[in-house]
DNA sequence: ACGGTTATTGGTCGCATGACCAATTGCTTT
DNA sequence: AAAGCAATTGGTCATGCGACCAATAACCGT
């Protein structure tokens, strides 16, 4: 961790600080919620004054709306970037079957449950509602590339794209809703909804986007 | 509302004001937000002082699980009351439009908020876990029964009535789950997909479930 | 009519938050 | 080496929260 010793002065240039202190927020929101990015808590992440933060955000909304999107948008790379490193190898029925492996997978647990929060919180916070609906549609926009991708390349047959991209991630969030409340009962039958429907919304056979 | 004056003390049986009390922080919830459910909110609500409402409810956390419960119990009767008025009138598939038409109206939007909001609160309040938990089921066994009935009368075709209204319940939450967020883009191709969803699921034709 | 029970008042306490600010000190430029 | 800029400190302030409690007054049974 930071040192605890009396707090010498660190000096850093204000791009640098300013990230530093997002890339904190962003994994305190990840892994407490966002609730808990507050000045004070940000602040001894980076063994610092609470004022510091403050002096880079003079209001607070805009600390936690960045920290959301610096949080999604690194997930989301990590989910599917932007450029297939290679062409040859990573087709879009590859890629999407990945998708769904780590959006299925344990470790994305924390990003459900921070999506809840901030779909949430935007309730009260029309800047942070500002960053979740660009990310919605980013995200929304990145599975349409890669279904049309595939319709050119006739792995998947789909009439729109946009509408497909769409309805996946209605199931992808309706069955991370449950993410903080999780009865036993529903686990099963909701486990591979999204899958499914993916399937049917691209014209693949049953179990195409099973993990291999 | 209430009156203004210097609060002529009134006294009531314990049970009623309890009620009062539950039923005044479930409409706090419902409309503001359960983080506005506070001893002094409904305190004032109920043109009484905060002391009183933490004397029936010395942990706060009860007051919050309760009004969530008081609301969706409420919301529910009214979407899918118990037992059918009319037998004869009221059949499976009838009730089952009824709620979907319900459930797409705009006076549903503050009942979608409540749930988006109780799901992301449970994950740092136990007590309202668990009722958010109790209200799931029993939201989704109040449909399975519906499916089953209408199964029975062989205006439904389905294996297994639980999977059912889980996965109708995920397409539900799924498309509430932009409650606060809607961009107008994702409108249109989520609209009806929890009607679609139920329809393929109970093997009927589509547009069966439409309103009438 | 009266006394006792208890629902209700009206206040206090400690804590956490965001906002704000003067003083300090590290770094760069001259 | 000196000066100046600004990043950083370390504190204050008002607000809203839950918890707690002694005093009060409304209502009940006698």
């Amino acid at each position: 961790m930071t040192s605890r010793g009396p707090s010498k002065r660190v000096r850093k240039a204000p791009a640098e600080r300013r990230t530093e202190i997002v890339t904190a927020a962003a994994r305190v929101g990840l892994t407490e919620g966002l609730e808990c990015v507050t000045l004070r808590r940000v602040a001894d992440e980076l063994g610092v004054q609470p004022g510091l933060v403050g002096h880079y955000f003079p209001s607070a909304d805009r600390l936690v709306a960045e920290a959301f999107t610096s949080a999604t948008m690194a997930e989301l790379d990590s989910l599917l970037p932007d450029e297939p490193a290679d062409p040859g190898h990573d087709t879009p029925l590859r890629t999407l079957r990945r998708f769904f492996t780590l959006t299925s997978s344990a470790d994305f647990d924390n990003v459900s449950r921070l999506w809840l929060n901030a779909r949430h919180l935007s309730r009260y916070r029309p800047v942070l509602r500002d960053h979740v609906v660009d990310q919605e549609l980013l995200w929304c926009r990145r599975i349409e590339q890669l279904i049309t991708a595939g319709t050119r390349t006739r792995t998947f047959r789909c009439d729109d794209p946009w509408a497909a991209a769409v309805r996946i991630l209605v199931a992808i969030d309706g069955a991370s809703a449950y993410i903080n409340t999780s009865a036993d009962h529903r686990a099963a039958p909701i486990a591979h909804m999204a899958r499914t429907i993916a399937e049917t919304e691209l014209g693949l056979p049953p179990g195409a986007l099973e993990p291999s």
